[in-house]
This record gives structure tokens, sequence and C-alpha cells, in this order.
RNA sequence: GGAGAGGUGGCCGAGUGGCCGAAGGCAGCUGCCUGCUAAGCAGUUGAUGGGGUAACACUCAUCCCUGGGUUCGAAUCCCAGCCUCUCCGCCA
């Protein structure tokens, strides 16, 4: 969410923010509004002022035994259109935070200006593509061999969309999640948060998946709880309402946890394997920074979810993405996509955002810079660090060898019973 | 799920339907004082929104869990909901 005031003195810039993200959302009707309002506001607080010193007036008259009752009437009917103003204003103002909650964040100037995804930026890339003697397996058929992917018991249990993983893939997928809470946890200063799965409705509002993303979310019927699509909206509403000390910051979270999507609308190319799949695990880091210094905290979280890359050796590029392509809360973001020679693709495995203070103002979350001085909105980030099917993927596919077999990168051995290879089965 | 108690400022905590934005304490800030530190003394310190200002100042309104209601007037009375705690039941 954005602040009033400066939509109402920057109107333009909030316009060309919206074109840019390719969002809808009528500026000039929240301008019309906020003017409503504000008269509004205007007329009911004289009447209210003059209620206010009646009411004392009607207080010391009666301690003097004074006939009030033509006070009294008057006041009725004060009250009656005070009360008349306060339903208008009610009706002007969900009118306007409902048109609120559908403005985007505005993109950081850093951001490239372009209608979709042809306008991202590849800032740089690591490693090169593995040289292999023969034809790459796509890991749906190295997951059979191995006896790792169950995909048809997934169907089974829960429709398309969902997949089991069974002996040697389960058991790497556990290495895979401990190897990347220990680098977050040991060596990269995170602090491990374990979270509910199921948020109520003002949570997701808070991180800016709702009212957009309601869609894309499974939900309880019978409650008001969506199911997480990631651990950034438990994680960083655990400060929801929050006045933090300057001290307090910055907070580093990393947390583990299922993420459930929908997909509603998603279709074709990607429905074989497990690239895009209605639950999967997630390593997510969450930081909540003083404003300076967010975007060097960004930088500093595309790093670290980078190093999860490095350890593994897999070869990957950092992708700027443009403002048709940047989501509706973010600023600016990286995504980190690693090569699977397997699909002979490029796979998202992590998504860093500055949120700046859209998120922090969604969910009241401020700090005191130092004291006695006004609170003031923090700046909050997250990234994946990383999403799992998919880094399944790239490991399977990149170490895969001629017979079926998959040799376990060095650096998850240590979470793999000192193991050295996958064995066919 | 059943029975009781309670939800007040950064924190703890008092509160009679009208001089309550709210006593008191802690924490914070500003002075003073003690050769440091601790203690002591005096003063000061809420948020949000409107108006106002170059910016302050100033000013008005709202806010005592949330939402309704009663009243000229509600932190205070009534109703509903949410949450917390204690006891009981059930349970991984």
């Amino acid at each position: 969410m954005l602040d009033l005031k400066f939509i109402r003195d920057n109107p333009q810039i909030v316009k060309d923010a919206v074109t840019a993200k390719g969002e809808k959302s009528d500026i000039d009707a929240i301008l019309k509004l906020d003017i409503k309002r504000r008269e509004l506001i205007a007329e009911k607080e004289t009447l209210e002022a003059r209620r206010n010193k009646v009411s004392k007036d009607i207080s010391l008259a009666k301690k003097q035994g004074q006939d009030t009752a033509a006070l009294v009437a008057d006041m009725r009917t004060v009250g009656d259109k005070i009360d008349d103003l306060a339903n208008q204003l009610k009706i002007i103002e969900e009118g306007l935070d409902n048109a609120l909650l559908t403005v985007p964040n505005i993109p950081h100037k850093s951001v490239p200006i372009a209608h979709d995804e042809s306008g991202n930026v590849i800032v740089r890339y690591h490693g090169e593509k593995k040289e292999l003697s023969f034809k790459p397996r796509p890991h749906w058929e190295i997951g059979e061999i191995l006896g790792a992917l169950d995909l048809a018991g997934g169907v089974k249990l829960s429709g398309s969309g969902f997949y089991a993983l069974k002996g040697q893939g389960a058991r790497l997928e556990r290495a895979l999640i401990d190897f990347m809470l220990d680098l977050h946890t040991k060596k990269q200063g995170y602090t491990e948060v374990m979270i509910p799965y199921m948020v109520g409705s003002q949570a997701m509002r808070g991180t800016g998946q709702l009212p957009k993303l309601a869609e894309d979310m499974y939900k309880l019927s019978e409650e008001d709880l969506y199911l997480i699509p990631t651990a950034e909206v438990p994680v960083t509403n655990l400060h929801a309402g929050d006045l933090l000390a300057a001290e307090d910051l910055p907070i580093y979270y990393c947390a583990f946890s299922p993420c459930f999507r929908r997909e509603a609308g998603s279709y074709g190319k990607e429905v074989r394997g497990i690239t895009r799949v209605h639950q999967f695990h997630k390593v997510e880091m969450v930081k909540i920074v003083e404003p300076e210094s967010s975007y060097d905290e960004l930088e500093k979280l595309v790093g670290d979810a980078e190093e999860i890359l490095r350890l593994l050796g897999l070869h990957y590029r950092v992708n700027l993405l443009c403002t048709g392509d940047l989501s509706f809360s973010a600023a600016k973001c990286y995504d980190l996509e690693v090569y699977v020679p397997g699909m002979d693709t490029w796979l998202e495995v992590s998504s860093c955002s500055n949120f700046e203070a859209f998120q922090a103002r969604r969910m009241d979350l401020r700090y005191r810079p130092e004291k006695g001085a006004k609170p003031v909105y923090v700046h909050t980030l997250n990234g994946s660090g990383l999403a799992l099917p998919r880094t399944m993927i790239a490991v399977l596919e990149n170490y895969q060898q001629r017979d079926g077999s998959v040799l376990i990168p060095d650096a998850l051995r240590p979470y793999f019973d000192n193991k050295e290879i996958l064995e066919p089965i």
C-alpha cells in the first residue's frame, strides 16, 4: 500500500507505475474520494467540537440547577447530523481503502521499464553448462530410474499437480532442506522460525497476496484461513502491528515450509514432472530492515541465495525483472534461474524482492529510528533460499550419469550420510 | 467442547457516565547533583487523521480488544464477536 499523501502529492508518478506494471488502478478516482473524504471530516469535526463544548455546558448548567432541556434537544439534532456524516464518511473510506489496496508498489529507479519479460536484464552468469557425453534425461525419467519420484502416487491421492517423493528422493529433499537451513543460520546470520501454514486474511493482505491473488490460493471454507503460498506471509507478518526499536533491526529470518498454490489459469508447457505443482517445499529468507539500507540488503539477500547454488555447483544466472514482470508488491526483484540440461531450460529457483514500505504500511509495521523520534515504516524483503522441487530437478539433471545414477554434490554429502551417489534401483 | 476471570499508552497497572488522553510505576528524554557507575532531585515524553506552517508552533477530531447499541455526553452501561488466562473434558 502506498501512502495516500504520496499519491495526493505525486499522482503522475503513481499513474506511471500502474501503467509500467500493467495493473489496473483508477488513481483519479482515489484522488476524488480523498477530496470528498477530507470535506466530510472537516464538516463532521466542526459539529463534534460544538457538541463537546455544549455537553460540557450542560454538565455545568445542571450543577447550577438550570434547565437544560433546550440544549439537550438541540444536541440531539446535532448528534443525528454527526451520525449521518459519519455514515457517509465510512462509505467513502471503505471505497478509498479498497481502491488503495489495488494500487501496486512503485518500481525502483534502477528497474528497467518494459511491458513483458523480454525487458528483463540478465545481470550475471555463474558457471557454465555441464558437458555431458550422452543425451541428458529429464528429471522425471531419472526419478523413475532411482525410484525417487512417484508422480502417479500424487495424482492418485490429490489429482494433477501433486506428487510424492520416495526413498532416495525423499532423502535427498531432506538433505537439501537441512543444508540450506544450516547455511542460512550458521553462516549467513538468519534466525530460523517455524510458522503456521494457515493464516488469516489480514496476514494475506499484509504481505499483498490479497486482494489481488485470491484466485491463486487455497482457502478453507469453514474458517477465514488460507493455506500459505509461501513462508513470506507468516514470517513477515510475525511483526505485523509492531513498533520496533532501532536496535531490533535488522531482523533476518529463515523458515522452511510447504507452499500451496492453486496456479489458477496456468497451463501447458510445464505440466510434465515437478516444475509447477500445487504443493511444494521451500526455504525462505525474510528481512526487516531500516529504509536506508534496504537496497544493500537486497544485494546481500541475492548473494545469500546464490551461495546455495554455488555450493551445489550449479550453473545459474541472475535476472533483474523489468517493470512489466515485477510483482504487484515489489519495488525491485531479482530471479535466480538455474540451468537444467534434461529439460534444456532455465528454471526459476529463487525470487528476491525489496518491498520497501509497501508491506510494512499494509501490516502497520514500524520502528522508532531513535529515542523520542516519530515511528517510521520499516522496509521488508524476502527471497527463496531455495524452492525445493526445482532445486531437486537441478541436482538430478545436472549430476546425472549415463546409467541413470546421480552423483551427490559434495556440499550435500554431510547431510546425506556421506553418500556419494544415488543408484538406480 | 463446558465453567469462570480478564483484555487500558513502549511495558506494568488504576479508573467514580461528564475538567480522563486517561492516576501511579517502569523504560525513555532534558536539566541539576554525586570525582566514574548506581542512586537521588526537577521537568518532560502516546498514536492516527484534518486544518495550519517554508519548517516548527499552534489548533480541532478520533483512539482505553473489535463491531454494534443506549445517552446531550461512554474507557466507564447494554449486546455480539475475537483473543488471553485458570479449571474440567477430549486428543497427536
